[in-house]
Order: structure tokens, then C-alpha cells, then sequence
DNA sequence: CTATTTTTAGATCGATCGTTCTAACCTTCT
DNA sequence: AGAAGGTTAGAACGATCGATCTAAAAATAG
């Protein structure tokens, strides 16, 4: 037993393997998308036998799981000291802007690959994968940097579940869709587009 | 023959079945998601054998092709009189939105399909499928909106694409997420908080 | 080194995919 | 009525999917 290299019961190999295998698949999935990210796909990408891609996970749902909680994980260290400086909304709105633009041009296939499987991916019972996860953004969300600024009385009123979406599907959704047609486009200045917009926008 | 009945060498049975294959492959598409969307499940919403939706089609990239094409024309004819009365820029765009928002409403199958075929459906070479088609929606574009209202002095500075992006995936991307949460969301009010947020957010 | 466990490659499974084939069944025209 | 072409259902095809089985290889423990 390797257990001195074990983690909850898992080796070393194990943790290592899973983590390589996570990040073909984000790597397949940005690049021929979900439906043809097959687990042969995948497998060839690593390296390995297909099988040893269902020996590492209990299932595909299992990597894709994995594969969110990468992300997740990841987008929350990128983001936690971009975050921690700011203070009034607007410092918190462009560092969330900013910052979430950032973290896409460093972890495209990341970002990318969590878009698909959100938009593709179900679980067993149909419904979609993202809905059977506990998955927890970075706080604070972009609904309570709104609502604190309301609160504050330095945002005007309006309903702060469209304006959110609105925010959240620019600077994921739209950028991502920019980004496949122009694949040199600049993030930052994008970023700083949508911080004079929505600036504007919901200033008082 | 019944050649009396026929359009470009096809027949009217040709035409009906082509038009509700279509139209079960939308609704098909919209509630079960494009992945579970096979033609054995569009076969059986249309109540036909799978074998006769080939028959009508050349392939399944032909079926979603018209699937495409129905949804443009409905929309361009939906929009059509709505953007036929708006002179200014800010009437165009209030008219663009809440028309879409209308559309939405009263196409929602259409709509959905749409976007999850541009998102999903790829060519027989890979490529995605919305790419190799010649795809004209309605005049003028968001784009062509914004540039006049630049040219006029009534929008402030901005770059034209990504400000048009934003529009477009708030008013189709972010709307139908939202839809899609909460089924019962209010789609006028939604788009009427999309004109106050964007007036505010490109006037000069 | 030997024993034990973990990890691997390759073969194979049943299910489902889109597509094709065949023969029968309308519908229309002469 | 009879001929011809348009349309249908159902069976079957090869391909690929995710998943599983088996036995060998690699790694670790005693």
C-alpha cells in the first residue's frame, strides 16, 4: 500500500493521472466541443488507453465533474486578489470585468470547456449537469456587487437578476463567441469596453 | 406527376412533410437539448417513421439546415413592420429589442433550436454548421444601427462589434437562460430593462 | 526477492446513432 | 381499370458511443 502518498484514499499515480486526464479533456472539448470530446478522444489526447480514463473516473459524468471543479477552483484563486482590493462598485465591477477577462485569456480551455459542458452536458436523470452540483462562485456574485451598489445609492434602480445576466453572459458568452471568430482579439480592451458600458449603464 | 401542385419539382405532400418534420425537429430540439435530438426522436413527434424523415431530407445536416431557414423567415417577417416605424437610432433599438423579445415569446421552439444549432450542429468537415451557410438576418443589423447613430452624434465612442455582441447575447443568449430558469419571466419587461441599460449605456 | 496492490492496454459488450434498402401502399394520370 | 411515380413502414447496415472484463505490467510493501 502507498498510502504515505495518498490522499482520501487515493495514490499519488491516481491524483496525477486524474489531473492530466481533466485537463485533455477541457483541451478536447475547447477544440472539437462536446459532442465530439468522445472518452476515445480524450484517452488518445492523454496517452492512454480508454480504459484507463473509466479506471480513474466512475464515469464520463465523473470527468466532467472534475472538470468543472478544476475550473471553478481555479477561476476562484485567479480571481480572490483581484477581488480583494476593491472597494467601491464600480472598483468591484471592472476588477470582476477585468480580471474574469484575464483568467479566460490564461485558462481558454478552462473557460471554454466549462461554457459547453454547462450548456451540454446532462446528468443521468436529463437534466442538466451543472444543476446537480453545489457549484460556488467566487464571492461576492455579480447580483450582490449590484445590490450593495443600489443599496449605497450610487446605482440607479433596476432589476438586478437581467442586469447580471446581462454582465455575466458578456464577459463569458459574448467574449467567448468573439474570441472563436477573432482568435487575436485583445480581452483587456474588450474588458474595458464593457466597464465604460455597463458603467454608464447603471450608474445613478 | 402532380406536377400542379409542385414547387421547384416538389410536391405539396413533399412540402407539408418537410415543413412538420421541420417544425417537430425545433420542438424536439428545444425540450430534450440538440445532443438527444435524434431523427428517430423527431420521427417519432412527427409520428412517421425515422426512414421517412431521411426521405425528405438529404441528411440531417439538411434537416437542421431548414430548420435554419424557417426560423430566419419567421423572423424576418416578424421584424419586419416592427422596424419598419423607428427613424431615430434609440427607436431602432427599442424596436430591435423588444421586438425580438416578442418573437421570442410567440417562437420560443424556434428560437431555442436556433441558438442550439448554431451552438452544436457542425458540418459534415467539422466546421460549424451556421458557418457554411449564407445566413442574412433582417437589415439593418445591430451593427448598422450603432454605426448610423455614431455617424449622427447621437452615440458616443465605442467599438461598434463588441457593443453589438453584447446587445445580441443579452437579447438571445442571456434572455433564453433566463427563460429557461424561470419559464414564467415577463420577456417585455425584460427587454424594456435592456433599452433603459443600453440607452444609458451608448448615448453620447 | 517475494507478495500484494495499483495501474495499464486491448478486446469486447450492448445500445444508439444516422443512413440505406426493400417491398408495400397510396395518389395521380391516361 | 391499369400504369407510373410519390410516399410509407420496417428491417437492417456499419460506425461509434460509454462502459466493462481480463490478464499483463508496474509499483510498493514486507
Amino acid at each position: 500500500m502507498r498510502s504515505k502518498a495518498s490522499d482520501r484514499g487515493r495514490t499519488f499515480t491516481d491524483l496525477a493521472r486524474r489531473a492530466q486526464i481533466a485537463q485533455c479533456a477541457a483541451e478536447a472539448i475547447t477544440e472539437v466541443g462536446y459532442a465530439d470530446a468522445s472518452m476515445a478522444e480524450i484517452a488518445r489526447r492523454a496517452g492512454v488507453a480508454k480504459s484507463v480514463v473509466s479506471y480513474h473516473f466512475s464515469d464520463k459524468e465523473g470527468l466532467m465533474r472534475e472538470v468543472l471543479r478544476t475550473a471553478l477552483a481555479t477561476y476562484a484563486t485567479f480571481m480572490e486578489p483581484r477581488m480583494a482590493g476593491a472597494t467601491s462598485v464600480f472598483d468591484k465591477l471592472r476588477a470582476y470585468l477585468t480580471g474574469t477577462a484575464d483568467y479566460v485569456a490564461a485558462h481558454r480551455n478552462l473557460h471554454v470547456a466549462v461554457i459547453e459542458i454547462a450548456l451540454n452536458a446532462t446528468s443521468a436523470d436529463g437534466r442538466p449537469l451543472v444543476a446537480t452540483m453545489p457549484l460556488q462562485a467566487p464571492e461576492p456574485s455579480v447580483e450582490d456587487i449590484l445590490r450593495q451598489g443600489q443599496r449605497d445609492g450610487e446605482l440607479r434602480e433596476f432589476d438586478v437578476g437581467v442586469v447580471a445576466g446581462v454582465i455575466r453572459s458578456a464577459i463569458t458568452h459574448a467574449m467567448a463567441l468573439r474570441q472563436r471568430e477573432d482568435p487575436g482579439a485583445d480581452l483587456g480592451s474588450y474588458a474595458e469596453e464593457l466597464v465604460r458600458l455597463f458603467d454608464l449603464g447603471i450608474r445613478r
